[in-house]
Parts: structure tokens; C-alpha cells; sequence
DNA sequence: ACCTGAACACCGTTCAAGT
DNA sequence: ACCTGAACACCGTTCAAGT
């Protein structure tokens, strides 16, 4: 699949990921999937954390035109709402790669600082929009697109953690939150009937 | 410290965690700061992750007493805003034992389990009571506290990960967040001038 | 009942050497 | 420029043997 063998890595790396964490991504395992010699990966990346952060880069730019998918049709179909939930749905789909990408890391690391940039560009973006449209009360949009994203992040990791229902049958699922949280958010907007 | 074996292996595993996470609490590493061999800790716990749950478990009684400090003066003081600043604080100030806590373990894990329920028992009734004196809006207290214990986690979470100011110096802090969900509960609450 | 110490099958990382 | 293969200092876990 992958054209190069620094591809090659992220890809194993990704799979490796998805099957038990980042525990699971040992660097021989990945040089081993990729084809080279233990020694080979530390030619492409500095070290182990290097390469998930590509891994978490790669997945974060993926999730950007994901979702900007969501908002493209049209041009003002812009719910978001629709956004959130689909931000949520990927989370659960991806528990490891959602977790990589809002881990700590011990360093800055370029390529994912800036994948991680863009994406909240994206977010603080719509949240304006929906503000614009009446969806959202008037409120920095920084600030409030923090709230929101603070809210999903964190529903998904109590249904990851199992405090949660994670679609919804008897207890509370992340979605079921979200949709509250946009509940209480919609009253204190002035002049919207 | 410890009087017993056991206890003075969950001592070590707490040390070693704030230091560097679940990477850096190794068996081996907790037996010699122990003072056994390190096969022995196996005579306790059956695998590292045990080990580990232990030690959540040990923490989250540690925080439930915590905060039933912050309810407890005068048996009507029950500000759940004051509650949950003090939460935000503990994972702040412990952010590994707030990631242990809500991490995904591979099994249930009996001692963490219960831990966990009476922890959230305490939280549901907290928010119960704050809805009793028109803090907050009727609702399954259930489902709202659920979504003020997300928000609480994702916001501490992107604080932790560089995504959000700790102390809101210029950007928000989980405080600040935590601050505006409260703000805009309050709104819909029918009858509350 | 609890502990020791060796053993097995792994790791991350480094480095001389090759092409 | 990229890769190999051995080497070093670690792991988690098991198990016979001791007290």
C-alpha cells in the first residue's frame, strides 16, 4: 500500500495502534510489518513517540476532511451539530487514535502541532457560523467552541471508560449529551423566538 | 509508611505513576522501592494492571473524601460549582491519577468498579441537591451530571494536552469552562428571576 | 502464606558496518 | 542516504525452591 518505507511505518504503526494502543506499537513489530530490520525505523523517526505523532498527524488530517465534508454541501448547510456528532462517531469508531491525538506528549512535536491548529481553525470557524445562523448564543467563539469540544472529548472517554452508554440504550450516550448541551445553549439566545 | 507488603507496593506504583505515567510504574521497580524481589509482588496482584486498578481505586476513595469536605460545612453549603472547581483542581494538580482513573482497563476490575459507583452516586446527588435550590434546571440528574463530569474531564484534558490555558491566562481555563456551562444552565430554569 | 532468584521471551535504542 | 545485525540495558511474567 504504502509507496515509501517511512509510509510503510505510519501505516503498520496505525495498525498496530488500532489493535492495543500505543503499547502495542513496538518499533521491531513495525519495522518487521514494513519489511526492514529493527534498526531501520530510527533512520525515518527520531523515536517511538515521533512516529505516533505522525500516526496522530496522518489521522488528524484525515478527520479535518471528514468533516469538512459535513459542512462542504451546499456551503451553508452548516449545522453543526451534525459536525459534532460526526466528531463523535469517529472517536468511538478510533478510541487509540482518538487518544493519540489528544495525548500528552513530553515534547512539541512539530507536524502534529500544526495538524492540531488547523483542526481547531476548523472548529472555532464553525462555531461562528452556527453563531451567525442563530444556533449559537453570542459568546467568544474561541471560548465556545472550547466548551463544546471539551464536552464531546470528554463524554467519549467516560463511553470509552464505560460510565457511559455508548449508543444511547438506557443510560446517556455522547451524542445524547451533545444534543443537551446544545439544548441549554439555545435558550439564552436573544431574539430567536 | 506502609505497614504491610501490599501496601507499600501501591505506595511505590504511586510514586513511580506521577513521575511518568503507567509506563514508568514497573514491577520490577516497585518490588526494589518495596524492598522485596520482584517476584514478589505477584504474590498480591495478579499483573501490572491490577496493580494499577489499586491504585485508581485507592485515589478515587482519596478524592470522594475530598470533596465531600467541599458539601460537608454546615450540611447545606452545597455548591456544586465550588464542587466541581475542586475536582478540576485534583486532575490538574494529578494528572496522572486523573487519566488512571478514566482509563480503559482490559477487564472490570472489582475494588476500582465500586469505587467508581460510589464516586458517581456522590456526584448524582450533588447535582440533585443543587437542583433542589434552583442551581440548576430540572432534569434526569442522571444525564446532568453526566454532562457536567464530561465537560469537567474533556476540559481538564485539553488543558493537560496544551489545548487550553491550566490557570486562564489569556486563554480559558477547565475553571472558566466549567463557569460558563454553569452560566448558561442557569438561564432556562423556569421561575428563578 | 510469603518470598527469592533464575529463566524466558520480549522491549527501545545505539552503533559499527555494509550498499 | 538508507539499511542490517549485533549489542546493551531494560521489561512482564512464570516457576521451582526455600522459610
Amino acid at each position: 500500500m504504502a509507496t515509501n518505507t517511512r509510509d510503510a511505518l505510519i501505516d503498520a504503526a496505525a495498525r498496530l495502534l488500532d489493535t492495543g494502543g500505543p503499547v502495542a506499537v513496538t518499533l521491531r513489530e513495525v519495522g518487521r510489518q514494513a519489511g526492514v530490520s529493527r534498526g531501520a525505523p530510527y533512520k525515518h523517526f527520531a523515536d517511538k513517540e515521533a512516529l505516533l505523532a505522525a500516526v496522530a498527524a496522518r489521522e488528524l488530517a484525515a478527520l479535518g476532511t471528514q468533516l469538512s465534508e459535513v459542512t462542504a454541501p451546499g456551503g451553508r448547510h452548516n449545522d453543526l451539530r451534525a459536525l459534532m456528532h460526526r466528531y463523535v462517531a469517529w472517536a468511538l469508531a478510533h478510541p487509540e487514535r482518538f487518544r493519540l491525538v489528544f495525548a500528552a506528549w513530553s515534547r512539541p512535536l512539530e507536524e502534529l502541532g500544526s495538524a492540531a491548529n488547523s483542526a481547531r481553525a476548523r472548529l472555532v470557524e464553525a462555531t461562528a457560523a452556527a453563531q451567525r445562523s442563530g444556533q449559537l448564543p453570542a459568546a467568544d467563539p474561541e471560548r465556545l467552541s472550547a466548551l463544546l469540544q471539551a464536552l464531546a472529548n470528554g463524554a467519549v472517554e467516560l463511553a470509552l471508560a464505560g460510565h457511559l452508554s455508548p449508543d444511547g440504550k438506557g443510560r446517556a450516550s455522547p451524542d445524547d449529551l451533545v444534543d443537551d448541551l446544545f439544548g441549554y445553549l439555545r435558550a439564552p439566545a436573544a431574539g430567536t423566538q
